[in-house]
DNA sequence: AATTATTGTTAAGTGAGCTTAACAATTGAC
DNA sequence: GTCAATTGTTAAGCTCACTTAACAATAATT
């Protein structure tokens, strides 16, 4: 077959969902932090920011701060959303876990068409969020009132699980470990308690266990099972 | 997310895939033929020929032919399987019609892992081929008794459409023209007659059309209806 | 046999995206 | 206020896969 590549370059792709899902997650998108997620070098991204520059993806500020352009957004979204929307394809319809989910959709989002997107999107019922509970952009979903993050439960309170944001998908074995718990959106806990360097100790499925403290910072809940 | 390439280059993967089916084709396996499927210039194609060969994928006799070695088989026969079965799926379960399957295979074809592979293989129920005909390697197809080309039917006589070989699926608006004329795998017909440029013209469906000689010559079929 | 077509190769060069090394500018900590 | 860390950039260089131009060798045609 003729090799078919998508109409922006993958490179592109990459980076303009990094910086999407950057700021999605409250990170500050400068240089450094594009470097740290796609795992390549500073130059790299240097020169890769000037090019998307001038191909009037994204726009820089003076202090560094990196901002998608409307054509940039546009790409950034649809690679999100074909990502997510694979992930829900790939749990819901072929069984995988989570992690399998994620990785694959990682390669998954450059290669999906509009028809194949709009077939998946027909096929699984039009999903307002991917499997952890992130935004499919352009499903229309609005995030439930009172969401804040699960450190911020008092404890002996119930919880219920909303988002396991991107950042933490990112980390190795973190998805393992959130669905063996079940930490998953949709399903309730209890926190237990606290520990003095954040860490925090929460009941699944009438099994404790532990949650670090930067994860119980990122992890949105509601209050009440 | 991070970039993920897969196990081999995805221009070996190509070029294995399309050794592959030209001998599939019975085309002989030289150099220029892959320089034609592919696309590419023919110093490309003698340096990853050259390259293949080192890598021990390809052997390259004496008079030019080239055949894959062990290693390459299977690199071959992984890509071609996950392209075919990638085409069940979007014809079958996402509802494409063959023209979009056949290029968005293209894509597919790299970025499906074994387990994708797996769960695929299991809800689509362990088909044998793609919906073009062309066996699925692995599957334990086994070409029915009697085929034979379109073109060796004699006039008057029904035929049943066993396969539309790869290198038809390659023709700019082959797929779409055997569509929408029902000249499906499965499907029967009767031919009407032959011109004496070696154009066909066949029945199917009660609606009667010219098939091209170079095409009648190509399509498998079994006598009968 | 002479001409033409087909095929493979060499050489030189391109662009994308990456690397490391080195350096300047800024920011933060104490 | 100083020292250290963080950040962005420049420069040089790499690999992969491709291109065109030019040429030699083989195969087909007439």
């Amino acid at each position: 077959m003729p090799y078919e590549p998508t109409e922006h370059h993958p490179a592109f792709e990459e980076y303009s969902e990094a910086i999407f899902e950057l700021a999605e997650d409250g990170v500050p998108v400068i240089q450094a932090r594009i470097s740290e997620r796609l795992e390549v070098s500073r130059p790299a991204v240097s020169e890769m920011v000037r090019r998307m520059e001038r191909e009037d993806l994204v726009d820089v500020k003076a202090d560094g701060e990196i901002t998608l352009t409307t054509e940039g957004k546009a790409l950034a979204t649809t690679i999100v959303r074909r990502h997510r929307l694979a992930e829900c394809f790939l749990t819901d319809l072929l069984g995988l876990n989570w992690t399998d989910a994620h990785s694959e959709a990682g390669r998954w989002e450059h290669v999906i068409s509009p028809t194949v997107e709009a077939a998946m999107l027909k096929v699984l019922g039009e999903p307002q969020t991917c499997p952890h509970g992130n935004p499919i952009p352009g499903s229309g979903y609005k995030e439930p009132a009172g969401v804040v993050v699960l450190s911020k439960i008092d404890p002996g309170n119930p919880f219920t699980v909303v988002r396991i944001p991107e950042e933490l998908e990112w980390e190795t074995g973190q998805l393992e470990f959130l669905e063996s718990t079940g930490l998953m959106p949709g399903r309730s806990g209890t926190v237990v308690s606290f520990a003095p360097d954040g860490t925090a100790t929460v009941n699944v499925d009438d099994a404790p266990f532990g949650v670090g403290g930067p994860t119980a910072d990122r992890i949105l809940v509601t209050p009440g099972a």
